[in-house]
DNA sequence: CGAACGTTTGAGATGACTCAAGCGTTGTGG
DNA sequence: CCACAACGCTTGAGTCATCTCAAACGTTCG
Protein backbone atom coordinates (compact mmCIF):
# COMPACT_ATOMS: atom_id res chain seq x y z
CA UNK A 1 0.00 0.00 0.00
CA UNK A 2 1.46 3.46 -1.23
CA UNK A 3 0.43 5.44 1.55
CA UNK A 4 0.62 3.50 4.71
CA UNK A 5 3.57 5.53 6.08
CA UNK A 6 1.31 8.51 5.46
CA UNK A 7 0.58 10.22 8.77
CA UNK A 8 1.66 6.95 10.05
CA UNK A 9 1.70 7.43 14.21
CA UNK A 10 0.60 10.75 14.26
CA UNK A 11 -1.99 12.05 16.92
CA UNK A 12 -5.60 12.45 16.53
CA UNK A 13 -5.71 11.82 12.44
CA UNK A 14 -5.85 8.17 12.20
CA UNK A 15 -6.94 7.66 8.78
CA UNK A 16 -10.74 5.25 8.35
CA UNK A 17 -9.97 2.54 5.88
CA UNK A 18 -12.14 4.87 3.34
CA UNK A 19 -10.04 7.47 3.39
CA UNK A 20 -6.96 5.72 2.70
CA UNK A 21 -8.39 3.67 -0.20
CA UNK A 22 -9.43 7.16 -1.53
CA UNK A 23 -5.89 8.47 -1.05
CA UNK A 24 -4.39 5.41 -3.40
CA UNK A 25 -7.32 5.66 -5.89
CA UNK A 26 -6.15 9.58 -6.41
CA UNK A 27 -2.54 8.58 -7.22
CA UNK A 28 -1.92 8.70 -11.00
CA UNK A 29 2.17 7.85 -11.25
CA UNK A 30 4.65 6.17 -9.46
CA UNK A 31 8.55 7.23 -10.91
CA UNK A 32 11.60 6.29 -9.35
CA UNK A 33 14.55 9.10 -9.26
CA UNK A 34 18.52 9.39 -9.40
CA UNK A 35 20.21 11.49 -6.35
CA UNK A 36 20.47 14.80 -6.69
CA UNK A 37 17.58 15.52 -9.26
CA UNK A 38 15.58 18.90 -9.42
CA UNK A 39 11.64 17.51 -9.03
CA UNK A 40 10.54 21.22 -8.64
CA UNK A 41 11.82 24.73 -9.52
CA UNK A 42 10.80 27.57 -7.30
CA UNK A 43 7.75 29.48 -9.03
CA UNK A 44 6.54 26.95 -11.51
CA UNK A 45 2.61 26.56 -11.65
CA UNK A 46 1.91 22.81 -10.12
CA UNK A 47 -0.87 21.00 -11.26
CA UNK A 48 0.01 17.43 -8.79
CA UNK A 49 1.69 16.83 -5.29
CA UNK A 50 4.35 14.52 -4.34
CA UNK A 51 3.98 11.57 -1.61
CA UNK A 52 7.16 10.13 -1.09
CA UNK A 53 7.35 6.38 -0.86
CA UNK A 54 11.49 5.51 -1.01
CA UNK A 55 14.68 7.82 -0.13
CA UNK A 56 15.06 11.10 0.86
CA UNK A 57 14.46 14.65 -0.63
CA UNK A 58 14.52 17.83 0.36
CA UNK A 59 13.24 21.50 -0.06
CA UNK A 60 15.60 24.57 -0.27
CA UNK A 61 16.33 28.06 -1.04
CA UNK A 62 19.47 29.49 -3.35
CA UNK A 63 21.40 32.59 -1.94
CA UNK A 64 22.33 35.08 -4.52
CA UNK A 65 25.80 33.44 -4.54
CA UNK A 66 23.58 30.19 -5.82
CA UNK A 67 24.58 28.45 -2.52
CA UNK A 68 21.40 26.56 -0.71
CA UNK A 69 19.90 26.55 2.54
CA UNK A 70 17.76 23.39 3.09
CA UNK A 71 14.67 24.17 4.60
CA UNK A 72 13.28 20.95 5.01
CA UNK A 73 14.09 17.10 4.47
CA UNK A 74 11.94 14.51 3.83
CA UNK A 75 11.13 10.60 4.73
CA UNK A 76 9.49 8.18 3.27
CA UNK A 77 5.65 8.89 3.96
CA UNK A 78 5.98 12.59 3.92
CA UNK A 79 3.69 14.39 1.40
CA UNK A 80 6.80 16.79 0.30
CA UNK A 81 4.86 19.31 -1.66
CA UNK A 82 1.32 18.58 -0.62
CA UNK A 83 1.45 22.35 0.16
CA UNK A 84 1.60 23.27 -3.48
CA UNK A 85 -2.16 22.39 -3.41
CA UNK A 86 -3.20 25.37 -1.89
CA UNK A 87 -0.28 27.29 -2.97
CA UNK A 88 -0.56 26.86 -6.77
CA UNK A 89 3.52 27.25 -6.57
CA UNK A 90 6.51 27.12 -4.31
CA UNK A 91 8.53 29.44 -2.72
CA UNK A 92 11.30 27.07 -2.72
CA UNK A 93 12.80 24.28 -5.11
CA UNK A 94 12.21 20.55 -4.76
CA UNK A 95 14.72 17.76 -4.72
CA UNK A 96 16.29 14.15 -4.29
CA UNK A 97 19.09 13.20 -1.89
CA UNK A 98 19.46 10.09 -2.08
CA UNK A 99 17.53 7.63 -5.13
CA UNK A 100 14.12 7.75 -4.25
CA UNK A 101 10.65 6.28 -5.47
CA UNK A 102 7.68 8.85 -5.39
CA UNK A 103 3.68 8.57 -6.15
CA UNK A 104 2.27 11.43 -7.61
CA UNK A 105 -1.47 12.75 -6.67
CA UNK A 106 -3.26 15.41 -9.17
CA UNK A 107 -4.65 18.77 -7.89
CA UNK A 108 -7.71 17.98 -9.30
CA UNK A 109 -8.18 14.93 -7.15
CA UNK A 110 -7.34 16.65 -4.01
CA UNK A 111 -9.62 19.39 -4.71
CA UNK A 112 -12.53 16.30 -5.21
CA UNK A 113 -11.23 15.10 -1.95
CA UNK A 114 -11.55 18.82 -0.15
CA UNK A 115 -14.95 19.31 -1.83
CA UNK A 116 -16.21 15.94 -0.43
CA UNK A 117 -14.37 14.81 2.16
CA UNK A 118 -13.94 17.24 4.85
CA UNK A 119 -12.03 15.05 7.24
CA UNK A 120 -9.96 14.14 5.30
CA UNK A 121 -9.04 17.10 4.10
CA UNK A 122 -8.53 18.43 7.32
CA UNK A 123 -5.77 15.15 7.72
CA UNK A 124 -4.39 16.51 4.68
CA UNK A 125 -4.54 20.30 6.08
CA UNK A 126 -2.78 18.69 9.59
CA UNK A 127 0.44 17.30 7.50
CA UNK A 128 1.31 20.46 6.15
CA UNK A 129 1.04 22.05 9.73
CA UNK A 130 3.59 19.44 10.93
CA UNK A 131 5.88 20.18 8.65
CA UNK A 132 5.39 24.16 9.72
CA UNK A 133 6.09 22.99 13.59
CA UNK A 134 9.38 21.38 12.00
CA UNK A 135 10.30 24.68 10.35
CA UNK A 136 9.83 26.25 13.60
CA UNK A 137 12.05 23.56 15.14
CA UNK A 138 14.67 24.48 12.76
CA UNK A 139 14.53 27.87 13.66
CA UNK A 140 14.74 27.84 17.14
CA UNK A 141 17.64 25.12 16.04
CA UNK A 142 19.58 28.13 13.87
CA UNK A 143 18.69 30.60 16.66
CA UNK A 144 19.93 28.89 19.78
CA UNK A 145 21.91 25.99 19.25
CA UNK A 146 25.49 26.02 18.37
CA UNK A 147 27.39 23.98 15.93
CA UNK A 148 27.06 20.50 18.02
CA UNK A 149 23.80 21.43 18.90
CA UNK A 150 22.29 21.75 15.74
CA UNK A 151 23.78 18.31 14.38
CA UNK A 152 23.07 16.83 17.36
CA UNK A 153 19.23 18.17 17.33
CA UNK A 154 19.20 17.28 13.46
CA UNK A 155 19.99 13.79 13.84
CA UNK A 156 17.92 13.73 16.92
CA UNK A 157 14.43 14.79 14.99
CA UNK A 158 15.40 12.32 12.24
CA UNK A 159 15.66 9.49 14.37
CA UNK A 160 12.40 10.04 15.56
CA UNK A 161 10.90 10.87 12.19
CA UNK A 162 12.17 7.85 10.83
CA UNK A 163 11.59 5.45 13.76
CA UNK A 164 7.67 6.85 13.30
CA UNK A 165 7.66 4.86 9.60
CA UNK A 166 9.70 2.29 10.42
CA UNK A 167 12.58 2.91 9.12
CA UNK A 168 15.02 3.54 12.65
CA UNK A 169 15.48 1.04 15.69
CA UNK A 170 15.80 3.69 17.95
CA UNK A 171 19.82 3.76 17.61
CA UNK A 172 20.72 2.98 13.93
CA UNK A 173 19.53 4.48 10.69
CA UNK A 174 20.38 4.42 6.78
CA UNK A 175 20.74 7.91 6.04
CA UNK A 176 22.91 8.36 2.73
CA UNK A 177 23.56 12.52 2.83
CA UNK A 178 26.85 13.86 2.59
CA UNK A 179 28.73 16.08 5.19
CA UNK A 180 27.65 18.81 3.13
CA UNK A 181 24.12 18.22 3.05
CA UNK A 182 24.24 18.45 6.91
CA UNK A 183 25.87 21.77 6.51
CA UNK A 184 23.68 22.97 4.13
CA UNK A 185 20.64 21.98 7.04
CA UNK A 186 22.09 23.37 10.04
CA UNK A 187 23.63 26.90 8.30
CA UNK A 188 27.25 26.03 9.15
CA UNK A 189 30.16 25.26 6.73
CA UNK A 190 31.12 21.58 5.93
CA UNK A 191 34.71 22.06 7.13
CA UNK A 192 33.08 22.60 10.12
CA UNK A 193 30.01 19.70 10.37
CA UNK A 194 33.17 17.38 10.16
CA UNK A 195 34.83 18.99 13.25
CA UNK A 196 31.32 18.86 14.79
CA UNK A 197 31.01 14.78 13.73
CA UNK A 198 33.90 13.87 15.57
CA UNK A 199 33.74 15.70 18.50
CA UNK A 200 30.29 13.79 18.54
CA UNK A 201 32.00 10.66 17.69
CA UNK A 202 34.61 11.65 21.08
CA UNK A 203 31.56 12.62 23.38
CA UNK A 204 30.24 8.99 22.43
CA UNK A 205 26.85 10.27 21.56
CA UNK A 206 26.96 9.42 17.53
CA UNK A 207 28.73 8.22 14.63
CA UNK A 208 27.98 8.69 11.06
CA UNK A 209 30.03 7.04 8.38
CA UNK A 210 29.22 5.72 5.15
CA UNK A 211 25.33 6.53 5.02
CA UNK A 212 24.87 4.90 8.42
CA UNK A 213 23.84 7.01 11.72
CA UNK A 214 24.44 5.63 14.95
CA UNK A 215 23.03 6.81 18.01
CA UNK A 216 25.14 5.98 20.74
CA UNK A 217 23.11 7.70 23.21
CA UNK A 218 20.29 9.12 22.34
CA UNK A 219 19.60 10.76 25.29
CA UNK A 220 22.56 12.40 25.41
CA UNK A 221 22.12 13.29 21.89
CA UNK A 222 18.99 15.23 22.85
CA UNK A 223 20.06 16.77 25.72
CA UNK A 224 23.02 18.11 24.07
CA UNK A 225 20.55 19.22 21.17
CA UNK A 226 17.78 20.64 23.33
CA UNK A 227 15.90 18.32 21.45
CA UNK A 228 11.94 17.46 22.92
CA UNK A 229 9.63 16.04 20.35
CA UNK A 230 6.68 17.58 21.25
CA UNK A 231 6.49 19.19 17.66
CA UNK A 232 6.37 15.93 15.63
CA UNK A 233 3.32 14.89 16.97
CA UNK A 234 3.80 11.51 17.62
CA UNK A 235 1.08 9.24 19.14
CA UNK A 236 2.06 8.71 22.66
CA UNK A 237 3.52 4.84 22.39
CA UNK A 238 5.42 5.59 19.00
CA UNK A 239 7.79 7.75 22.12
CA UNK A 240 8.54 5.33 24.39
CA UNK B 1 -15.30 45.09 9.40
CA UNK B 2 -13.31 42.93 11.99
CA UNK B 3 -12.18 40.76 8.91
CA UNK B 4 -11.06 43.41 6.61
CA UNK B 5 -7.69 42.59 6.57
CA UNK B 6 -7.41 38.75 6.93
CA UNK B 7 -5.60 37.81 3.79
CA UNK B 8 -5.83 40.98 2.12
CA UNK B 9 -3.78 41.58 -1.09
CA UNK B 10 -2.74 37.74 -1.21
CA UNK B 11 -3.12 36.10 -4.68
CA UNK B 12 -5.76 33.38 -5.56
CA UNK B 13 -7.99 34.03 -2.43
CA UNK B 14 -10.00 36.64 -2.45
CA UNK B 15 -12.96 35.87 -0.29
CA UNK B 16 -16.48 35.99 -1.30
CA UNK B 17 -18.86 38.52 0.33
CA UNK B 18 -20.52 35.56 1.93
CA UNK B 19 -17.19 34.02 2.48
CA UNK B 20 -16.24 37.35 4.45
CA UNK B 21 -19.79 36.90 6.23
CA UNK B 22 -19.52 33.44 7.92
CA UNK B 23 -16.25 34.78 9.31
CA UNK B 24 -17.17 37.71 10.71
CA UNK B 25 -20.47 35.96 12.29
CA UNK B 26 -17.64 33.37 13.75
CA UNK B 27 -16.22 35.66 16.10
CA UNK B 28 -17.29 35.20 19.84
CA UNK B 29 -15.45 37.95 21.47
CA UNK B 30 -13.36 40.72 20.69
CA UNK B 31 -10.05 41.51 23.34
CA UNK B 32 -8.15 44.00 24.18
CA UNK B 33 -4.74 42.83 25.61
CA UNK B 34 -1.78 44.92 27.34
CA UNK B 35 2.38 44.25 25.68
CA UNK B 36 3.81 41.62 26.89
CA UNK B 37 1.04 39.59 27.38
CA UNK B 38 1.48 35.69 27.00
CA UNK B 39 -1.93 34.50 25.32
CA UNK B 40 -1.18 30.85 24.47
CA UNK B 41 0.89 28.73 26.05
CA UNK B 42 2.56 25.87 24.66
CA UNK B 43 1.06 21.99 24.68
CA UNK B 44 -2.39 23.19 26.15
CA UNK B 45 -5.15 22.08 24.55
CA UNK B 46 -6.71 24.91 22.51
CA UNK B 47 -10.85 25.64 22.20
CA UNK B 48 -10.68 28.78 19.82
CA UNK B 49 -8.57 30.94 17.21
CA UNK B 50 -7.25 34.30 17.61
CA UNK B 51 -7.30 36.88 15.00
CA UNK B 52 -5.39 39.93 15.05
CA UNK B 53 -7.31 43.26 14.88
CA UNK B 54 -4.45 45.86 16.15
CA UNK B 55 -1.36 45.50 17.16
CA UNK B 56 2.31 43.25 17.01
CA UNK B 57 2.06 39.30 18.49
CA UNK B 58 4.64 36.60 18.50
CA UNK B 59 5.37 33.14 18.44
CA UNK B 60 8.36 31.88 20.29
CA UNK B 61 10.04 28.41 21.21
CA UNK B 62 12.19 28.36 25.48
CA UNK B 63 15.44 26.95 24.94
CA UNK B 64 16.34 25.43 28.36
CA UNK B 65 18.30 28.23 30.40
CA UNK B 66 14.85 30.45 29.33
CA UNK B 67 16.09 32.28 26.48
CA UNK B 68 13.48 32.84 23.37
CA UNK B 69 13.47 32.07 19.72
CA UNK B 70 11.01 34.17 18.22
CA UNK B 71 9.62 31.50 15.06
CA UNK B 72 6.94 33.95 13.80
CA UNK B 73 5.96 37.41 13.98
CA UNK B 74 2.22 38.63 13.70
CA UNK B 75 0.56 41.85 12.00
CA UNK B 76 -3.03 42.85 12.21
CA UNK B 77 -5.25 40.81 9.73
CA UNK B 78 -3.05 37.90 11.02
CA UNK B 79 -5.10 34.71 11.57
CA UNK B 80 -2.53 34.13 14.61
CA UNK B 81 -3.04 30.40 15.52
CA UNK B 82 -5.54 29.46 13.45
CA UNK B 83 -3.46 26.34 13.16
CA UNK B 84 -4.28 25.48 16.65
CA UNK B 85 -7.59 23.90 14.75
CA UNK B 86 -5.99 21.05 13.16
CA UNK B 87 -3.22 20.66 15.21
CA UNK B 88 -5.50 20.85 19.04
CA UNK B 89 -2.32 22.25 20.68
CA UNK B 90 0.61 24.26 20.10
CA UNK B 91 4.59 23.50 19.95
CA UNK B 92 5.43 26.97 20.75
CA UNK B 93 3.86 30.18 22.84
CA UNK B 94 2.06 32.81 21.99
CA UNK B 95 2.34 36.55 23.01
CA UNK B 96 1.85 39.94 22.42
CA UNK B 97 4.55 42.62 21.77
CA UNK B 98 2.81 45.35 21.83
CA UNK B 99 -0.83 46.45 23.07
CA UNK B 100 -2.82 44.72 21.12
CA UNK B 101 -6.54 43.88 19.85
CA UNK B 102 -7.90 40.48 18.95
CA UNK B 103 -10.69 38.97 17.70
CA UNK B 104 -11.94 35.21 19.00
CA UNK B 105 -12.86 32.28 16.83
CA UNK B 106 -14.23 28.59 18.99
CA UNK B 107 -12.78 26.01 16.36
CA UNK B 108 -16.70 24.36 16.39
CA UNK B 109 -17.19 27.60 14.34
CA UNK B 110 -14.48 26.86 12.41
CA UNK B 111 -15.41 23.16 12.61
CA UNK B 112 -18.89 23.90 10.85
CA UNK B 113 -17.19 25.68 8.10
CA UNK B 114 -14.42 23.03 7.22
CA UNK B 115 -17.55 20.84 6.41
CA UNK B 116 -19.97 23.29 4.19
CA UNK B 117 -17.59 25.67 2.66
CA UNK B 118 -14.66 23.78 1.08
CA UNK B 119 -13.71 26.73 -0.72
CA UNK B 120 -13.21 29.06 2.50
CA UNK B 121 -11.57 25.93 4.19
CA UNK B 122 -9.22 25.93 1.33
CA UNK B 123 -8.18 29.62 1.95
CA UNK B 124 -8.08 29.70 5.69
CA UNK B 125 -5.83 26.43 5.01
CA UNK B 126 -3.69 28.66 2.61
CA UNK B 127 -3.44 30.85 5.07
CA UNK B 128 -1.36 28.61 7.78
CA UNK B 129 0.70 28.33 4.29
CA UNK B 130 1.58 31.53 4.43
CA UNK B 131 3.08 31.46 7.75
CA UNK B 132 5.13 28.21 6.70
CA UNK B 133 6.24 29.94 4.03
CA UNK B 134 7.71 33.06 6.24
CA UNK B 135 9.34 30.17 8.29
CA UNK B 136 11.15 28.95 5.28
CA UNK B 137 12.41 32.35 4.54
CA UNK B 138 13.54 32.84 8.30
CA UNK B 139 15.46 29.47 8.24
CA UNK B 140 16.89 30.94 4.86
CA UNK B 141 17.86 34.62 6.60
CA UNK B 142 19.50 32.40 9.70
CA UNK B 143 21.36 30.41 7.40
CA UNK B 144 22.72 32.41 5.03
CA UNK B 145 22.21 35.85 6.07
CA UNK B 146 25.27 37.52 8.35
CA UNK B 147 23.82 39.94 10.99
CA UNK B 148 23.37 43.10 8.96
CA UNK B 149 21.53 41.04 6.38
CA UNK B 150 19.41 39.45 8.83
CA UNK B 151 17.75 42.61 10.04
CA UNK B 152 17.80 44.02 6.86
CA UNK B 153 15.62 41.05 5.46
CA UNK B 154 13.62 41.05 8.35
CA UNK B 155 12.91 44.58 7.93
CA UNK B 156 12.30 44.77 4.78
CA UNK B 157 9.66 41.87 5.12
CA UNK B 158 7.70 43.06 7.79
CA UNK B 159 7.71 46.70 5.51
CA UNK B 160 5.63 44.11 2.66
CA UNK B 161 3.47 42.44 5.36
CA UNK B 162 2.66 45.66 6.28
CA UNK B 163 2.00 47.62 3.28
CA UNK B 164 -0.09 44.91 2.41
CA UNK B 165 -2.81 45.78 5.32
CA UNK B 166 -2.27 49.72 4.95
CA UNK B 167 0.12 49.77 7.81
CA UNK B 168 3.06 51.21 5.86
CA UNK B 169 3.50 53.08 2.57
CA UNK B 170 6.34 51.46 1.86
CA UNK B 171 8.85 53.53 3.46
CA UNK B 172 8.18 53.99 7.36
CA UNK B 173 6.34 52.17 9.57
CA UNK B 174 5.04 52.15 13.32
CA UNK B 175 6.90 49.08 15.06
CA UNK B 176 6.91 49.31 18.46
CA UNK B 177 9.60 46.38 19.54
CA UNK B 178 13.02 46.54 21.09
CA UNK B 179 16.26 45.86 19.95
CA UNK B 180 16.14 42.21 22.09
CA UNK B 181 13.34 41.96 20.78
CA UNK B 182 14.62 41.91 17.14
CA UNK B 183 17.83 40.01 18.66
CA UNK B 184 15.48 37.29 19.69
CA UNK B 185 13.60 37.41 16.00
CA UNK B 186 17.18 37.30 14.60
CA UNK B 187 19.16 35.09 16.45
CA UNK B 188 21.85 37.21 17.40
CA UNK B 189 21.96 39.69 20.83
CA UNK B 190 21.07 42.89 21.94
CA UNK B 191 24.12 44.22 21.91
CA UNK B 192 25.12 43.25 18.22
CA UNK B 193 21.66 44.51 17.20
CA UNK B 194 22.82 47.67 18.22
CA UNK B 195 25.68 48.16 16.17
CA UNK B 196 23.85 46.29 13.49
CA UNK B 197 21.24 49.25 13.65
CA UNK B 198 24.02 51.86 13.58
CA UNK B 199 25.94 50.74 10.38
CA UNK B 200 22.68 50.22 8.83
CA UNK B 201 21.87 53.89 9.84
CA UNK B 202 25.59 54.98 8.79
CA UNK B 203 25.26 53.27 5.28
CA UNK B 204 21.87 55.14 5.02
CA UNK B 205 19.62 52.09 4.33
CA UNK B 206 16.65 52.82 7.49
CA UNK B 207 16.43 54.11 11.16
CA UNK B 208 14.71 52.86 14.01
CA UNK B 209 13.84 54.87 16.31
CA UNK B 210 11.09 55.19 19.44
CA UNK B 211 9.17 53.02 16.98
CA UNK B 212 9.31 54.20 14.06
CA UNK B 213 11.51 52.49 11.65
CA UNK B 214 12.46 54.31 8.76
CA UNK B 215 13.56 52.83 5.40
CA UNK B 216 15.41 55.36 3.78
CA UNK B 217 16.84 52.88 0.71
CA UNK B 218 14.04 50.11 0.41
CA UNK B 219 15.80 48.66 -2.40
CA UNK B 220 19.43 48.95 -1.09
CA UNK B 221 17.78 47.64 2.11
CA UNK B 222 16.65 44.77 0.50
CA UNK B 223 19.43 44.16 -1.82
CA UNK B 224 21.48 43.69 1.25
CA UNK B 225 19.06 40.80 2.87
CA UNK B 226 18.91 39.37 -0.26
CA UNK B 227 15.01 39.87 0.41
CA UNK B 228 12.49 38.80 -2.54
CA UNK B 229 8.83 39.16 -1.67
CA UNK B 230 7.94 36.33 -3.45
CA UNK B 231 7.08 33.64 -0.58
CA UNK B 232 4.75 36.14 0.73
CA UNK B 233 2.44 35.50 -1.82
CA UNK B 234 1.33 39.29 -2.84
CA UNK B 235 -0.84 39.96 -5.65
CA UNK B 236 0.73 41.74 -8.40
CA UNK B 237 -0.11 45.12 -7.46
CA UNK B 238 0.90 45.42 -4.17
CA UNK B 239 4.30 45.27 -4.56
CA UNK B 240 4.60 48.46 -7.06
C1' DC C 1 44.53 3.52 -13.41
C1' DG C 2 42.81 7.88 -13.00
C1' DA C 3 39.09 11.10 -12.05
C1' DA C 4 35.65 12.61 -9.10
C1' DC C 5 33.93 13.11 -4.83
C1' DG C 6 33.72 13.21 0.03
C1' DT C 7 36.37 13.43 4.34
C1' DT C 8 39.96 15.08 7.30
C1' DT C 9 43.29 18.27 9.23
C1' DG C 10 45.90 22.74 9.88
C1' DA C 11 46.61 27.75 10.24
C1' DG C 12 45.00 32.15 10.31
C1' DA C 13 41.15 35.58 9.94
C1' DT C 14 36.85 37.50 11.55
C1' DG C 15 32.13 38.19 13.00
C1' DA C 16 29.48 37.85 16.85
C1' DC C 17 29.52 37.13 21.85
C1' DT C 18 30.35 38.27 26.83
C1' DC C 19 30.97 41.26 30.41
C1' DA C 20 30.85 45.82 32.00
C1' DA C 21 29.70 50.45 32.42
C1' DG C 22 27.42 54.74 31.29
C1' DC C 23 23.58 57.27 29.27
C1' DG C 24 18.85 58.69 28.05
C1' DT C 25 13.91 58.36 28.55
C1' DT C 26 9.73 57.24 30.75
C1' DG C 27 6.67 56.53 34.34
C1' DT C 28 5.44 56.73 39.12
C1' DG C 29 5.06 57.58 43.98
C1' DG C 30 6.34 60.60 47.68
C1' DC D 1 6.65 68.47 40.77
C1' DC D 2 10.71 66.31 41.69
C1' DA D 3 13.47 62.07 42.52
C1' DC D 4 14.38 57.82 41.49
C1' DA D 5 13.67 53.30 39.59
C1' DA D 6 13.14 50.67 35.56
C1' DC D 7 14.04 49.98 31.11
C1' DG D 8 16.14 50.36 26.75
C1' DC D 9 20.02 52.15 24.12
C1' DT D 10 24.97 52.81 23.36
C1' DT D 11 29.83 51.99 23.60
C1' DG D 12 34.34 49.62 24.75
C1' DA D 13 37.54 45.76 25.41
C1' DG D 14 38.61 41.18 25.23
C1' DT D 15 37.26 36.33 23.95
C1' DC D 16 35.72 32.60 21.23
C1' DA D 17 33.15 30.00 17.75
C1' DT D 18 32.99 29.49 13.23
C1' DC D 19 34.71 30.67 8.69
C1' DT D 20 38.16 30.79 4.87
C1' DC D 21 41.74 29.01 2.36
C1' DA D 22 44.67 25.24 1.50
C1' DA D 23 46.31 20.72 1.16
C1' DA D 24 46.25 15.80 1.73
C1' DC D 25 43.87 11.48 2.04
C1' DG D 26 40.47 7.68 1.15
C1' DT D 27 36.96 5.52 -1.55
C1' DT D 28 34.23 4.54 -5.48
C1' DC D 29 33.51 3.86 -10.14
C1' DG D 30 34.17 4.01 -14.95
Amino acid sequence: MLTGRFLQSRRHVALTAEERERLESSITEVTNLAPRSLVIRAEEVLEQSTLLLEGFMCRYIDDDRGLRQLVAIHVPGDFVDLHAYPLKSLDHHVSTLTPASIAQVPHSALHAISQEMPDLTRKLWYATLLDAAIHRAWLFRMGRLDALGRVAHFLSETNVRLMAVGLSDGHSYAFGITQSDLAEICGLTSVHVNRVMRQLREERLCTFRSGLVQITDPEGLARRGQFDPGYLYMSRETLK
